[in-house]
DNA sequence: TCTGGGGTCCTAGGACCC
DNA sequence: TCTGGGGTCCTAGGACCC
């Protein structure tokens, strides 16, 4: 058995642990840039605001219902995270963090249990120790702990799918779509053939499945029938990207700029890197205007390193030189990023026949740079190349405080 | 005027090898 | 009458997730 928790509209309800005036009024929560809707409260979902509108389409209406908005706090949410992370691996013993508001529970060793009542004990911890209301979903596999957790958020938090006779009826109650696995292509898809609910997926025919969902498709069938084909996955895979993009507050023509940004970019992948303990071999930087204006256009250069690496002068320089080989002027650019790709543990590279590059020193530099950043804040130390004023840098004009990390955000009772 | 960011897995098809 | 068989590696693109 599995148990699946998830925080309910989890941004909005990190706002609200610090803000209790918050509780019962609509809240949403912003992309990066304030630019779209990524997190609703039950009365903001209530009102019709949906997932990832854009913000000002729905303006008028927040504004017309006096919903609290705010721009993300990854800060905050990040180590609210953590305390509910830490929290469910008191609690019980197998724990995936399957993403920042939602981890899997192996309930092997808790069969004996009431798991109904255990499932209680897990959602009223959670909640007394961080502030975070919770769902809990127990299902024989992942897939179907996940789909009682999708009928746990809208009756009173827990669901446990203990006979087959429930399995089959939730199942059966379930769109296609609310499976984890299946998209909206899939859904389009399937509607097509007439299977509009879960079971009626769980019914159709292997051969079928596996033809035109392959073999992911094929698992999904297996887990909603009971046939466990996900491990749990308590040690994460070493990460084989790592992205940083960001659109810019408001366009930018300059070359210098836009080397800026990417440079810092380049910085925080850098320290990304060598936070996985890996290097890398590829490198992709891409920038571009508007998609929704007139004459959308952008650069992408792909770059092979000579040599792995997590150094990052290294990764600034390659990033810059490709920002101003494929840099045009007259362009509005309106986002930037660079994905590090190939990447390796530096124990077992190949060196070049000719390096000429001291390690050690390097290693000892990119250590001092992180010590200082941890402890003193991000950016107390950084490359000029990623500039001083970054008058490009992303709008957030409603964040909250970092109230959990920051000693000057704590909160004051007076 | 204003539209997020960061990931994973799978397959088909081409290039190339013996 | 009618062009072998069996591989690997790489990339682009599509699907999905939060």
């Amino acid at each position: 058995m599995f148990a699946l928790v998830d925080c309910n509209n989890f941004y909005a309800s990190c706002e609200r642990v610090f803000q209790p005036r918050l509780e019962k009024r609509p809240v949403v929560v912003l992309s990066n840039n304030d630019g779209c809707i990524i997190a609703r409260s039950n009365e903001a979902k209530k009102l019709g605001i949906g997932m990832g509108e854009p913000f000002f389409k729905v303006r008028p209406l927040i504004e017309r219902h006096g919903v609290v908005v705010r721009s993300s706090n990854y800060e905050l949410y990040g180590d609210m995270s953590q305390r509910v992370m830490q929290t469910l691996m008191r609690l019980t013993s197998d724990v995936e963090i399957y993403s920042i508001d939602e981890a899997f529970c192996d309930l092997t060793g808790f069969l004996h249990l009431d798991l109904e009542a255990y499932a209680w004990e897990i959602k009223d911890t959670v909640k007394r120790w961080t502030g975070l209301p919770v769902g809990v979903g127990i299902g024989k596999t992942k897939t179907l702990a996940k789909l009682a957790n999708n009928t746990a958020k809208k009756s009173d938090g827990v669901t446990v799918l203990q006979t087959e006779a429930m399995t089959k009826a939730i199942l059966a109650m379930t769109p296609v779509r609310d499976v984890w696995g299946i998209g909206r292509q899939y859904d389009k898809f399937l509607e097509k053939y007439g299977i509009r609910t879960a079971y009626e997926f769980a019914q159709a025919r292997d051969s079928w499945i596996r033809k035109h969902m392959h073999v992911t498709g094929l698992r999904t069938a297996q887990e909603l029938r009971g046939i466990p084909c996900i491990p749990l996955e308590e040690q994460p895979d070493p990460k084989k990207n790592i992205a940083m993009s960001r659109m810019f507050g408001r366009p930018v023509t300059e070359l210098r700029e836009l080397e800026e940004a990417i440079a810092m970019y380049a910085t925080r992948a850098a320290e990304k890197l060598r936070g996985e303990g890996l290097h890398a071999n590829n490198m992709l930087v891409f920038f571009y205007t508007s998609p929704f204006k007139e004459g959308f256009t952008g650069a992408s250069l792909a770059i092979s390193l000579p040599r792995a690496t997590s150094y990052t002068p290294d990764l600034v320089r390659y990033a810059t030189a490709a920002v101003r080989q494929e840099y045009r002027r007259g362009n509005a650019y309106i986002k930037a990023g660079l994905i590090l790709s190939e990447l390796t543990s530096p124990a077992r590279e190949q060196l070049t026949l000719f390096d000429p590059v001291n390690d050690e020193k390097r290693i000892a530099i990119m250590q001092a740079l992180d010590t200082v950043n941890r402890k003193w804040g991000r950016n107390t130390l950084f490359y000029a190349a990623s500039g001083t004023q970054n008058r490009w840098s992303m709008r957030r004009e409603r964040k909250s405080p970092s109230y959990t990390t920051r000693i000057s955000d704590l909160l004051k009772v007076v």
